[in-house]
DNA sequence: CTTGAAGCTGTAGTTACTATAGGTTCTATA
DNA sequence: TATAGAACCTATAGTAACTACAGCTTCAAG
């Protein structure tokens, strides 16, 4: 019926990161100092295994530490609405299309150098991926 | 008729880069050092221009600097085969085509969250991306 | 009660640059 | 030729988001 304690490496292992990693967020202020044992270790609560899954799923969505510090500044105080969370959400997903934009066109480069490359038989002086990059 | 000279601003300026990065490039390894004037300022020549370009050229495909200095290793001695550049060029293809697919997954999770808010009327309890994110 | 795992703090390393400080050299104009 | 200011020099520190030590202390199991 008490409440539940988790170690360091407990939470850390049940949020798929490392111990250094909470710590960072610690130094960082993500995740708050959490109470202490007698001797000095950390204890966490439910609630800080809640966060530290928000942070990290965060992460994987690829919000970056500061917008994480935004998205949790809007769960800490109460005076915010939904809309806020959902603007910087299309906000993350118009960036992220960007991203896979550029890598596109860049994996279409790639392609065509490989295709014009037969390979195996060509030396250096006559390989049309040199040729690409490197010939004026 | 006379060898043309470039300064260090010159060559960073024609190949896009700043002369930091161009100090950073010596430092590494990837641009071997220039010869100086009297004074002691960078004086460089074609194949440099040359080798720089490669360099950018070679970072904007997504190649890191370890990878670059393969390739450059490739152009300096002269006992390898274009296949080896070719097989090189496909594994950075590969690379980022996984690139590609794990933000094509990211994204749908943001415009799925973005499409079940409705937005603006709703509190932070009932807001659906807080609820993906933060509840368990 | 002991031993080994886990935790503690603090610092340095990673990638590919960027930025600054404090000084020197080059170049264009007067 | 004198000089002002742009460009250059080296060396160091900072960036993002961790990761990896080193050297010590505490915890939990047998």
């Amino acid at each position: 019926m008490s409440t539940q304690f988790f170690s360091i490496g407990q939470l850390a292992k049940q949020a798929g990161c490392k111990v250094e990693t909470v710590h960072y967020y610690e130094k960082t202020g993500l995740m708050p100092e959490p109470p202490r044992t007698p001797g000095g270790h950390r204890s966490y609560t439910l609630p800080y295994v809640k966060r530290l899954n928000f942070i990290r799923r965060s992460r994987e969505l690829g919000f970056g530490i500061e917008q994480i510090h935004e998205l949790l500044r809007f769960i800490d105080e109460p005076d915010h609405y939904c809309g806020e969370i959902k603007a910087m959400a299309m906000q993350q997903a118009r960036e992220v299309q960007q991203k896979i934009n550029d890598l596109q066109r860049l994996q279409e480069g790639l392609n065509q150098m490989v295709a014009q490359c037969k390979g195996q038989g060509y030396s250096m002086d006559d390989c049309p991926i040199i040729e690409a990059l490197y010939k004026e």
